[in-house]
RNA sequence: GGCCCGUUGGUCAAGUGGUUAAGACACCGCCCUUUCACGGCGGUAACAUGGGUUCGAGUCCCGUACGGGUCACCA
């Protein structure tokens, strides 16, 4: 049935003493934050113990595989900087890293569990009701003889193969996060290795090349916790160390729902999209589910590697929440140097103001303390190019002190001072706009709030009006400053 | 329903028998201020519940409630 030296061979070729974990998504769609959050931790564990990463494709289910599935895994983790030093696009010692690929191997270890008489070949329907029956102990096909269903496949007949669970006894297994678990033997299904296509079920093909891949720490989600009694059963009966278990809890939508797609949920991508920075999603979904520790909140992808524990892992689930996302986005943007901001901030500028006289690099400037998503800067910006229709009450503010014939008057002040302008900078219009003020003993705000309103159109802008008059340069300031006065005389009003 | 797991403010969370029960987001107030932000200061708000154990319990044990997971030839 199967070559002993093929055994040898692939278990000759398992690394030893060293840690290494593996991310094993299916290719059946996106990457939701949970998936990425689980890569992260996966990724995380290994570097932290100076071990080694590896990606494997579970692609055993043929029905559900999407098409670009693997290539969304590939540019999702590259983005993160996410490496694996072993994969299917990078090869390494232990391959196939594609399960489809692995046939042949699942086959071997099928006929030798079915020897050792811990499986055994199940030739009954997959209709409902018969399954329902024969998974649990009462199952007919149990019984026979491994001769007997020997021949009964070799003559064709259909099967699957399914692992022989003992009916008595306890399988406890001890988890990272959660301690020791135990599960009578009686509970436990008699599941499906091998499907009648000839596939491995996740069950089985995980725990085979876990094994044979030398993986030292299994991370996953708790819906698996369930499960890993069955999967201990079937170390011991090949007689293969068992890996340290990591189970963990799911990022949720809210208190009853996990996050899903269906439902409307961000993936990465999606996130990507509506101007959020990697670095925020990575640190955010490290810190879900994950604590520190001490204070401090943020942190890079090589520094989370260096500090993080298994131990700040949590047991319950845990709600995301977008408002902190968004703040701790902003707080990357802020501490980034301008240069780098105006670098990712040009394209969202540039969406709306198309005037190249207008100074992208200054537009960032005043943009950066006020942004924390890089998708609300159009709308912000807008009005460089075009000044908006607006109402003459903006030009009324209480707390600066001005009215309508108010800045009617100061507009017609502004005017001459800014007009005799020789440089145009910040400093200089600033400095002119005070002493404006001081020699009409106003309050500064009474002179800007008008002015402001005049070059923007809007009440809420980013920069004050001395940064936007410097953006717009002398020239349209003046003109804006015009419209603005012939909007406000009485005869218009 | 059986089995497994969980439960600290609205949210993320620290806490490993003795604390005024951290911190962050959100929210509210004040200050700063050429708008809005940023920043600074302050505030509201929590140990699901009932029994034990103990001098002492958010921390240990049992029950209850609530929530989740699982019970596929899906992973």
């Amino acid at each position: 049935m199967y070559d002993k030296s093929q055994i040898e061979a692939l278990e000759k070729r398992i690394p030893k003493g060293e840690v290494r974990t593996r991310f094993a998504p299916s290719p059946t769609g996106y990457m939701h934050i949970g998936n990425l959050r689980t890569a992260l931790y996966t990724y995380l564990i290994a570097k932290n113990l100076g071990g080694k990463f590896i990606l494997r494709i579970e692609d055993t289910d043929q029905s559900r595989l999407v098409s670009d599935a693997t290539e969304i895994i590939y540019k999702t983790m590259r983005e993160c900087g996410l490496s694996h030093d072993e994969g299917p696009d990078v090869g390494g010692p232990v391959g196939p890293y594609i399960q489809t690929e692995r046939r042949g191997i699942y086959d071997i270890y099928a006929n030798i569990i079915l020897e050792k008489g811990h499986a055994y070949r199940c030739f009954c329907g997959k209709s409902d009701a018969e399954n329902e029956e024969h998974k649990k102990t009462s199952d007919p096909c149990r019984s026979l003889s491994l001769s007997e269903s020997n021949s009964r496949a070799e003559a064709g007949e259909s099967f699957v193969i399914r692992q022989k669970i003992p009916h008595e006894g306890a399988t406890t297994f001890k988890d990272e996060i959660f301690g020791e678990i135990s599960c009578n033997n009686i509970e436990l299904d008699d599941q499906v290795l091998i499907k009648s296509d000839g596939l491995p079920t996740y069950n089985f093909a995980n725990v085979v090349d876990d094994h044979l891949m030398g993986i030292t720490h299994v991370v996953r989600g708790t819906e698996y916790l369930s499960s890993t009694p069955k999967y201990n059963l079937l170390y011991e009966a090949f007689g293969w160390e068992i890996p340290k278990y990591i189970h963990c809890s799911p990022v949720m939508r809210d208190a009853q729902n996990k996050m899903s797609k269906r439902k409307g949920d961000p993936s990465y991508e999606d996130l990507i999209a509506a101007g959020y920075l990697t670095q925020a999603i990575l640190n955010y979904s490290a810190l879900l589910g994950w604590s520190p520790g001490g204070e401090r909140e943020m942190f890079s992808l090589d520094e989370l590697a260096q500090i993080f524990s298994i131990e700040g892992l949590s047991k319950s689930p845990a709600i995301f929440d977008i408002d902190k996302l968004k703040w701790l986005n902003g707080e990357y943007i802020r501490n980034m140097s301008l240069a780098e901001f105006a670098k990712i901030a040009e394209p969202y500028i540039r969406k709306a103001v198309k005037n190249e006289n207008y100074d992208a690099n200054k537009i960032a400037e005043i943009l950066k303390q006020r942004t924390e998503l890089l998708t609300e800067i159009p709308e912000k910006v807008d009005f460089f190019d075009a000044l908006p229709e607006y109402e003459i009450e903006l030009f009324a503010n209480k707390k600066s002190k001005t009215d309508i014939p108010i800045s009617l008057r100061m507009l017609n002040e502004v005017k001459p001072v800014l007009s005799s302008l020789n440089t145009w900078d910040d400093e200089s219009i600033l400095l002119s706009l005070k002493s404006l003020a001081e020699k009409l003993e106003v309050k500064n705000a009474t002179v800007m709030w008008p002015l402001r309103i005049a070059v923007s159109g809007k009440a809420v802008t980013p920069g004050g009006a001395v940064e936007i008059c410097t953006v717009l340069g002398k020239e349209e300031t003046l003109s804006r400053i015009d419209s603005a006065i012939a909007k406000l005389e009485p005869q218009n009003a």
